[in-house]
DNA sequence: TTTATATATCGCAATATTACGATATATGTT
DNA sequence: AACATATATCGTAATATTGCGATATATAAA
């Protein structure tokens, strides 16, 4: 199928899936890390940087954008991206929520 | 397309794309979370908990397997599963680093 | 040995993802 | 206005993922 039955689990579940898809492609995880790395904000240097398509690195940005954890601001003829600290930290959390919860006890097969 | 040019990225992002997108699924989700919270470590009742098919959870689980992080112990008929505390805090870590590296200077767009 | 129970694997159909050329859009330059 | 530059979107082909019925395997019970 390749459908997800998404109605049969929590809203909580299903986001934190939705996100870990997109952290979920090297590309994306190293758009991340470069934009983790330059301050500035750049975006057509990505497509140097990594060897995709033009086309290929908007589709990541969008998704990359869709989930919040980036944003973009026309700079004349080109956009500036960069990463939004308030989204960044909610996703964070989420993950070391996930994470933090083992373990409790710790000790069973 | 479909596959992910791996070739260009680090070995690194690769293998935490990897990891992600075996998070990437809310069943997948919460089997972890089943597994946390029920120290003792259940298999055949995950078929009952989350509403899917024999087969679908087995496959799932193989997957949560095959990137370490869960394990199987044969326990007569049944099998129990458990998360792996080691591979869990590997893991762990590759997430906080991601994160961690954002903030540096934070300020652009 | 036969039967029941639990899990894994196979094979398939439906859908999703990835990559990119072609093209649209939008701003800056001449 | 005409052109160049930067980015987004569309359409499409190749591949991956998801879900499950059917079936294989393996242990326990009768």
């Amino acid at each position: 199928m390749g459908v997800t039955k998404t109605d049969l689990f929590t809203e909580k579940q299903n986001e934190l899936a939705k996100i870990a898809k997109v952290f979920a492609h090297p590309a994306r995880i190293a758009i991340l890390e470069y934009l983790i790395q330059s301050d500035t904000c750049i975006n057509g240097d990505l497509v140097q940087e990594l060897g995709l398509a033009q086309a290929t690195i908007s589709q990541h940005l969008r998704e990359l954008k869709e989930i919040g954890l980036i944003k973009g601001s026309i700079e004349g003829v080109s956009v500036c991206y960069c990463i939004d600290p308030i989204r960044w930290a909610e996703v964070q959390h989420l993950f070391h929520d996930l994470f933090g919860g083992f373990p409790k006890i710790s000790g069973c097969c």
